[in-house]
DNA sequence: AGTTACACGTGATAC
DNA sequence: TGTATCACGTGTAAC
């Protein structure tokens, strides 16, 4: 049967609509006495005090009726949604673009995930290879550059070869780009073993392209 | 009078709960035909609407109950606004870091081992000064400038640091003159390891003013 | 059995 | 005046 108005009665509230009488004591009415109508009325409670609770996390409320406080939920879930999009994406563009000096035109639309073969392939494409030149620049000293594939512990090693040819580094400049690594240094024989004319610079050269090849 | 379970009867909807009967064409029973039935109806079937809509919008939903989709909308939201907040934090302290630049020199921190003290002495001779720069250049770049005295194993010794601190070397510049070494570095946090919320740039700098003065 | 959640129709209330 | 929203108690269905 039907709704709890039949206990309807105008009881003015603080701020809005009916709220139930006040409990009679003496029903004098046939009680029927639902068993779940407290249980209807925590429900209720409930509801009510999460949807207010969804309004105080909406700054914009255009009405305070139940519908348009989800509404308001909704588009402005959309905000936040479109806002999180826009600075992630902000924050990848800020933070990939410092690298990326080359000209866009070419096709690197690859995930810059750094994986072995992946920068190979990419080195491919991006037309660099594998290269090593060394030469003499003075009567000990030397300059060489080494392009390469990027991996990690190769900078390291290439300090150990120079170390074990008995190398002394001037200067060096290392740079890294689109999975590969250039290495370009100034190095000096030591003094103490030999002079320069000791050293022969294709030999060098093939034995730091085999080093560079070489897995760790 | 009271709800409209007067009507009830057990139709099976698809999915779940009652419906309001199909509409009985032959009310024999008094019809009070209340003049907002239909609109109540209305009134209903929109916010129902609307709860599901809310419902799309939100990814996790730990029940389908109306309070339930309230409340997860408005963790939804708080996860969201936390989200946003972080972005924007980032994203700022990505644009104005770069001006603060972490630097200590070495008169701050006095390590009263002689062999600083000699270093230090034979820098002054020179006049360089033994120094490290280290800071934040992106989100998980930094960039770092290393000044000290010349010794054999000193550069090997900063890679194995680097890699000992999980830095992966973006490029990097060495040169030495008398007796000196400096080395200019862009490096950027192992992505698998953790952000660069986590590195504390003056931590860094002092580990690594450390390193750069231990003898090997 | 017991509890929970829902839709229903209705009177009251606000605009 | 109507139109719209609300809280109410209840029957019913699902768990």
């Amino acid at each position: 049967m039907g709704g709890g108005n039949r206990f309807q009665e105008p009881v003015k509230i603080n701020r809005r609509r009916q709220v139930r009488k006040e409990k009679e004591e003496d029903e004098v009415n046939e009680s029927f006495k639902s068993p779940n109508l407290e249980a209807e009325r925590r429900r209720r409670e409930k509801l009510h005090g999460r949807l207010m609770a969804l309004r105080s996390h909406v700054p914009i409320v255009t009405n305070m009726t139940k519908a348009s406080i989800v509404e308001d939920a909704i588009t402005y879930i959309g905000e936040l949604q479109k806002i999180v999009e826009n600075l992630t994406e902000k924050l990848h563009e800020m933070e990939e673009t410092p690298l990326e000096i080359y000209e866009q035109q070419t096709v690197h639309t690859i995930k810059p995930e750094v994986e072995a073969i992946d920068l190979k392939m990419e080195m491919k494409k991006t037309g660099i290879e594998e290269n090593v030149q060394f030469c003499k620049i003075g009567k000990r000293k030397f300059w060489l550059k080494i392009t390469t594939e990027k991996r990690p512990g190769i900078f390291t090693k290439f300090m150990e070869v120079m170390c074990l040819l008995g190398f002394e580094i001037i200067d060096i400049t290392l740079a890294t780009s689109n999975g590969a690594i250039i290495i370009s240094s100034s190095v000096q024989i030591l003094q103490g073993l030999c002079d320069g004319g000791s050293v022969d610079p294709q030999q060098t050269k093939d034995f730091l392209l085999e080093v560079m090849r070489s897995n760790p």
